[in-house]
RNA sequence: GUGGUAGUAGCUCAGUUGGUUAGAGCGUUGGAUUGUGGCUCCGAAGGUCGGGGGUUCGAGUCCCCUCUAUCACCCCA
């Protein structure tokens, strides 16, 4: 019989556990910081209803979402992002939930998009976001989770850009640009990438004047600090209602940043950040890494007005933001910050004596007993061997006992890096034999 | 979805103007070594040369298609 092929789909991927462990340290590191803010967790299925998910985010959106008939017969989608999910599920449920809402919502989300670097078809998403609340506080959490986040991650150097629509729409409405705003946005989006000139040209052919083409080079000309950055804004949009209240909540949120301690290095303004999706409507945030900022945005979100409006008349305006979590882990793979861990456990038992596996199992309970994790190998290999697999697999220390020391009631604790081992007793002294234990795996891990 | 680059052992790669049984290092595995691992030495396993078709006496090598990865556009975590 023809064997069948191993192999994954297209942007879809295994997950070894070198990679896996990472992982689910990341995904614990974020539900402890959106916990440590009040955020709770909530769950919503993989699959909704497609006039669930559909046209909400934008036309692109749809055409990257995975859909298929069901046996029977409904439109079902596999949810884009978890946001539009959010939506349904507070139309549904607020009620008894209550506002202001805080959740927080770890899952995989499917886009069926060209893979890139740090881009796949599969990925976890690590939302947080407060909804039924328009006060600036919220604003202001959303950055300092942010910021939090990336350091509890380990990633030191960062920035999030902070921009607000609201400022965007300001100076649209004040050059009469309502209409081709998409252009206008995506134009200023790309600033950075291929110049004020080539910004220009595009603009041009998407039918402004010159005066008008002038006005969005000059405001995405701006750079600078954050009160250099507010003060040209706010020359630029005198008589803007609209702009002025973009303005006043950005200098806000830069404020109580600055209070909360965060240095100017890891946040800025800037004008050139609109985002895509089409339901943000407030302050917007982008985080890129100062290391790698190709692999594009790790940790981004904003302020929405109306988020549940195509499911409620409930009036649930929102703001969150999406902790990239599989874009992030790329990342640190690539700049070399993920280490090789290859076991879940601490304390290695080698299976020395065939005929002691009771010993050996009332030695590893002791050990877990006290909270620690421990692994006894399932064969009576050689020693060597099998002290050969707990380095491979990076254990810290081995506990290791042949019949001499079980019938004397003793073990030997060995540090695994250093090399360095003790005897103790354990079946008469548990206490002192975990104290050493514990010692004996604080040891430096360093190879002198 | 459109275009550029690449694909040889689990990994990193070599392979001459097309020429006979496709190689190395690392890793895996067995031994040297019946109670102590990272070194050393010896042995072994592991390949439809990404897949399919074509040109040729002969294709890992040249041509076409396709799959996958990667980069750019687009969009985004």
């Amino acid at each position: 019989m023809a064997l069948i092929e191993p192999r994954t789909l297209k942007g879809f991927r295994d997950f070894l556990p070198a990679a896996m462990i990472p992982r689910e340290r990341l995904m614990e590191v974020a539900r402890q910081v959106y916990r440590r803010y009040g955020f709770v967790p909530i769950d919503t299925p993989t699959l909704e209803l497609l006039e669930v998910l559909t046209g909400k985010g934008s036309e692109e959106t749809d055409r990257q979402m995975y859909h298929f008939v069901d046996n029977g017969g409904r439109a079902v989608g596999m949810r884009f992002d978890l946001t539009v999910p959010l939506a349904r599920f507070a139309a549904q449920h607020i009620q008894e939930l209550g506002t202001p809402f805080k959740r927080y919502h770890i899952a995989p989300v499917w886009r069926g998009e060209t893979p890139q670097a740090g881009r796949f078809r599969e990925f976890v998403q690590c939302d947080f976001d407060t909804i039924g609340t328009t006060g600036v506080v919220s604003d202001i959490e959303t950055a300092l989770v942010i910021h939090e986040l990336m350091h509890e991650v380990g990633v030191h150097r960062f920035q999030i850009r902070i921009n607000n629509r609201q400022v965007l729409t300001g100076m649209l409405e004040q050059l009469d640009l309502q209409g081709s705003s998409t252009a206008v946005l995506r134009a200023l989006d790309k600033f950075d990438k291929v110049g004020a000139e080539q910004v220009a040209k595009e603009l041009a052919t998407a039918g402004l004047n010159t005066e008008q083409v002038n006005q969005v080079l000059a405001l995405s000309a701006i750079r600078g600090g954050t009160d250099e950055v507010l003060s040209q804004l706010d020359k630029l949009l005198v008589g803007s209602e609209q702009g002025q209240q973009g303005i006043d909540r950005l200098r806000a949120i830069c404020g109580a940043m600055k209070a909360a301690g965060v240095k100017d290095d890891f946040y800025r303004i800037d004008v050139s950040i609109a985002r895509g999706l089409d339901y943000y409507t407030g302050v917007v945030f982008e985080t890129t890494l100062g290391d790698l900022p190709s692999i594009g945005s790790v940790c981004s979100g904003g302020r929405y007005d109306n988020l549940a409006g195509l499911y409620t008349k409930q009036h649930l305006p929102g703001i969150g933001a999406s902790l990239g979590l599989d874009r992030l882990l790329a990342a640190l793979e690539q700049l070399g910050l993920i280490p090789k861990t290859a076991s879940a456990a601490d304390v290695f038992i080698p299976l020395f004596d065939a005929d002691r596996i009771n010993d050996y199992f009332a030695l590893a309970s002791i050990v877990r007993g006290a909270g620690l994790s421990a692994e006894v190998y399932p064969e009576a290999k050689k020693l060597g061997q099998q002290l050969k697999y707990a380095d491979q697999r990076g254990f810290k220390v081995a506990l290791i006992a042949g019949s001499q020391e079980l019938d004397a009631g003793e073990v030997q604790i060995k540090n695994l890096v250093s090399k360095v081992s003790s005897q103790v007793e354990w079946k008469t002294q548990p206490e002192e034999f975990l104290n050493s234990l514990r010692s004996m795996m604080s040891l430096e891990d360093r190879i002198s």
